[in-house]
RNA sequence: GCGGACGUGGCGAAACCGGUAGACGCAAAGGACUUAAAAUCCUUCGGUCAUAGACCUUGCGGGUUCAAGUCCCGCCGUCCGCACCA
């Protein structure tokens, strides 16, 4: 790209002094506008097309972050943008306001978690508020609201007529210092995802969400979701993990004489190699399998392994570093193609009740723990796949499992010598399902998945109650809708640990729905997951006397770009996704999958400071000078050097945060969003920096001062585009205007944030010297600097919309303020200034670029051709010699070979 | 272990379908204005040699192509997710 070819030369003195850049009394007054305006509403009937753009709405831990201003400001350009472009835009904002820290706080001040939840909900609306975000604040709620909480009780009660929800006893997750049960999702690498605590299995009767009916339609679901990072799919795809194999039933082999009879006749099995079913081994069974805890009443050893290795699973976190345990029954199992041999029956430590049937059988050859197991306790390792081209002669192990399918051949099997290991799996499916034992057949196909059911009942007040009555003669009542909600009491204490609700006789006590008589309440309450799985839902019609307005809902979803930290992939996402098809079932809404693009956004990270004793110091503790091209850090309090550390994800313990507060009283909103979004692609992490900062804040302070130099002597002429008579430089300042105005709107389309600004940072460099140089400018100039520095309030506006207002203001006849950029629509560029009629293309010689060529862009190939031989240092290159081909890239490049 | 992503100046990064590598910013250096500072403005800024210019350069080694940061093969490194899933 050109630059505009312009008369520079020092500022010339104005005759007025350019008003100052002011950021608190500034946005304050375009918040208020707006706000008079109600420029963000939503409206749920309009013939614009509807685009719902959604951030994933906040904790109300009490302040926002960093991170949250970055997520915002990217929901707010997006929405903005969309907004000036002509669509009806739904942009909400909510509070995910129940669960355990409301709890906490209440133990150690001594305070309600309700009273502790609103004040800090209201403390942070007014911090979003200075951030002057679109957004649609009519339709705000909290999940702690029991207007929401009501809602999420009828969805239950449906939810559970429909057969989506069962109670059952199992082993849960237990984390001990939280005193709760957590999902599965929710235990990262042994610990509770919020406390951090080693969790416990505890085995306790609760309330699932039948998730697993789905597992399939999730997964398919994926393929759909074209606009979701890959990423993320292939994480749900893992964890659904969908796997094929077969169920296969061994008969046990007859007791030795003297045994004792065990009454136990067979063992199923599921498999997903059944091809390798020749190589079998062993076979080994959970300690919790229905036959080990048989064996276990008779065998006092047997009791003890099996003791064993519960408490391991409870107390080891990192199991990968566990032994390999096997305790031999002494029994043994027929194999099921070969009656003669017999495969030696283990209690194992390493087996899983709770996926397939909680036995596996062993082929030590083609399986890296199976072989370990071979190994430690001397069983056979027989191979039965090999490589193409060898043979049960030639083939050696070489001391680990092989573990390949592709490329493989069956050896050692039988009939299944030289079958691939897809085609022996058919032939070992065919020949067991119709191989008869015990009047049934002895093998059926089984199709298995990770995924298990959502668990969601939690030992917690703060939270949404569960609405079921137990009573001793009716057994488990649901609550009648006519009495929901079920109030959470006030007035509680949490002087105790546990569950205040479980000693509540109050509250606890209640009479039967059904027949009347004293029964009791269901005193855990709902995983705040489940608030977070429809609130998207709500915003459509959130006064709604049903959980949801089906056509309003139907009309707004699916949300058309949500955007989050990615930590919630498999969480929140998941769960939305299985929330959504629930309300699809119960006729809540009219569609399956929840959320069309998603975009997961890198966090805000700063560098670390640590003192000669070790301690964290936080960034406005500490200076930092720079000398010989090193950077030095020092304490601010006694001079003493500090070590500059890492880059990291801004965190209280580390002391590398930067309050959004200090920013926004130094800088602003504006130069805040512009930072946040400035620098790194969105997707990634972006390094927060004073030096960075101040960055912005002087490219927003430039924008100001150019408008409003520019201002006084622009105001009485009409901005026009510029015509041919007009002149170059008026035409190149068209030209520019325009193409950035295409350029940025496709950055915003396409999430390039950080591209978009470099974008305005290069316009603004453009158009800075015609502004300094106004006073000599004619008539036809001035026309088209008008225009173009309109364009810029438009284009700075989704990013920095205070700024975006004031200028846009300040370029209006008279300063008068009666157009504003958020009731505006984006202009539309001129394609015809788009494109130039003359193109400068590069000219290669063998590859290498020697020189550029300006050609009349539809040039024909032949006057290229006679132009690029004419030109000096072709000639000079070819020394008289022809090239052999000469590549016309149109528009692009030129390259002569020789 | 399995799966995935990514390696480009001092730093954050651009580079669309294979077509001028390093846009834009930060940091740095020099200069103008100023009594001075701040602010602002101008200039330089991947490396080597150098007079215009030439050569080298996108983690490393190969390959395909008129042309490779981009495609293919093989290494090395970093980060992320899952992890006894039968």
């Amino acid at each position: 790209m050109r630059k505009i070819k312009m008369k520079t030369g020092p500022m010339t003195a104005k005759d007025h002094t350019p008003p100052a850049y002011n950021p608190l009394v500034l946005e304050h007054k375009w918040q208020a506008r707006w706000d008079k305006e109600q420029s963000f509403a939503a409206e749920n009937a309009s013939p614009r097309p509807k685009y719902y753009v959604l951030e994933m709405f906040p904790y109300p831990s009490g302040r926002i972050h960093m991170g949250h201003v970055r997520n915002y400001a990217m929901g707010d350009v997006l929405a903005r943008y969309k907004r000036a472009r002509g669509y009806n835009v739904l942009h909400p904002m909510g509070w995910d306001a129940f669960g355990m820290p409301a709890e906490n706080a209440a133990m150690q001040n001594n305070t309600e978690p309700r009273a502790w939840t609103y004040a800090n909900i209201a403390a942070m609306r007014r911090q979003l508020k200075a951030l002057g975000l679109s957004l649609d604040w009519s339709r705000e709620f909290a999940t702690c609201d029991e207007s929401y909480y009501h809602r999420q009780q009828m969805l239950f009660l449906d939810m559970y007529a429909a057969g989506l929800i069962y109670r059952k006893k199992s082993k849960v997750n237990w984390d001990p210092v939280d005193c709760t049960v957590l999902a599965n999702e929710q235990v990262v690498e042994g610990r509770g995802w919020r406390s951090g605590a080693v969790v416990e299995s505890r085995e306790l009767t609760q309330w699932f969400f039948k998730i697993t009916d789905y597992a399939e339609e999730l997964l398919t679901g994926l393929d759909d979701l074209q606009n979701w990072p890959e990423k993320v799919r292939l994480m749900q795809r893992n964890w659904i993990g969908k796997s094929r194999g077969l169920i296969i039933r061994w008969a046990l082999a007859p007791q030795a004489p003297g045994g004792k009879a065990t009454g136990i006749e067979e063992i199923a099995i599921y498999t997903t190699r059944p091809d390798t079913l020749f190589g079998a081994g062993f076979i080994a069974l959970a300690a919790d399998h229905p036959v080990a805890k048989k064996l276990a009443q008779h065998d006092s050893r047997a009791a003890a392994f099996t003791e064993e290795c519960r408490r391991q699973g409870t107390a080891l976190a990192a199991l990968e570093t566990a032994e390999k345990k096997g305790f031999n029954t002494g029994l043994f199992a027929l194999h099921p193609l070969d009656s003669r041999r017999k495969i030696p029956i283990y209690i194992a430590n390493f087996v899983l009740m709770d996926y397939g049937t909680g036995a596996v059988f062993g082929c030590p050859a083609h399986d890296k723990r199976d072989f370990d197991f071979a190994q430690k306790y001397n069983l056979p390792i027989m191979p039965v796949v090999a490589p193409v081209g060898e043979t049960e002669a030639t083939f050696r192990l070489n001391g680990q499992a092989y573990t390949e399918t592709e490329g493989g051949r069956l050896i050692n099997s039988a009939f299944l010598d030289g079958l691939t290991p897809q085609e022996a799996f058919d032939e070992v499916a065919r020949r067991l399902a119709a191989q008869i034992l015990d009047g049934k057949p002895q093998a059926r196909r089984q199709t298995q998945y990770r995924l298990r059911d959502w668990g969601i009942s939690r030992q917690r007040y703060w939270g949404c109650p569960i609405p079921m009555i137990y009573c001793k003669s009716c057994g488990i009542m649901p609550v009648p809708k006519k009495d929901l909600p079920v109030r959470l009491p006030e007035a509680v204490s949490f002087a105790r640990p546990g569950n205040p609700l479980a000693r509540d006789a109050a509250w606890q006590n209640v009479p039967c729905p059904h027949c009347g008589k004293p029964a009791r309440r269901e005193t855990d309450t709902m995983d705040t997951f489940v608030d977070s799985s429809w609130y998207f839902i709500r915003f459509t019609a959130p006064e709604a006397e049903q959980p949801t307005e089906p056509a309003a809902a139907n009309h707004w979803l699916p949300v058309d770009q949500y955007i989050g930290g990615v930590e919630h992939a498999i969480l929140h996402l998941l769960y939305a996704r299985f929330f959504t098809r629930a309300l699809q079932k119960t006729g809540h809404v009219g569609l399956a999958e929840p959320f069309n693009g998603l975009f997961t956004q890198g966090m805000v990270v700063h560098e670390t400071y640590k003192n000669a004793q070790g301690d964290w110091l936080s960034p406005a503790e500490i200076t930092v000078e720079e000398q010989d091209g090193e950077r030095r850090a020092y304490a601010l309090a006694d001079k003493a050097p500090v070590q500059i550390g890492a880059v990291e994800k801004m965190s209280k313990s580390k002391k590398n945060t930067v309050d959004p507060d200090t920013i926004l009283a130094q800088y602003g909103a504006d130069t805040a969003r512009l930072f946040v979004l400035s620098d790194s692609p969105p997707e990634r992490d972006v390094i927060w920096s004073a030096a960075g900062i101040e960055g912005a804040n002087r490219f927003i302070r430039r924008i100001f001062r150019l408008t409003a130099e520019a201002a006084p002597h622009l105001r009485s002429i009409a901005a026009k585009t510029a015509a041919e008579q007009d002149g170059a430089e008026a035409r190149d300042i068209a030209k520019t205007a325009h193409r950035i105005l295409k350029q940025v709107g496709e950055d915003i389309e396409k999430l390039a944030f950080n591209r978009a600004i470099a974008r305005l940072y290069d316009y603004v460099n453009r158009l800075a010297p015609a502004v300094q140089a106004i006073d000599s400018k004619s008539e036809a100039v001035k026309a088209a600097l008008r225009q173009a520095l309109e364009f810029l309030a438009f284009i700075v506006a989704p990013f920095a919309p205070h700024l975006a207002e004031e200028c846009f203001a300040l370029l209006q006849q008279g300063g008068r303020h009666e157009k504003i950029v958020a009731n505006s629509p984006w202009p539309q560029f001129d394609p015809a200034l788009i494109s130039d009629n003359n193109v400068i293309l590069p000219v290669q010689i063998n590859g290498k670029k020697r020189g550029d060529i300006s050609l009349p862009r539809l040039a024909d190939k032949e006057t290229i051709e006679q132009a690029v031989l004419a030109l000096d240092f072709v000639q000079a290159q070819l020394q008289g010699q022809k090239p052999k081909k000469l590549i016309i890239v149109p528009q692009r490049i030129i390259n002569v070979v020789f």
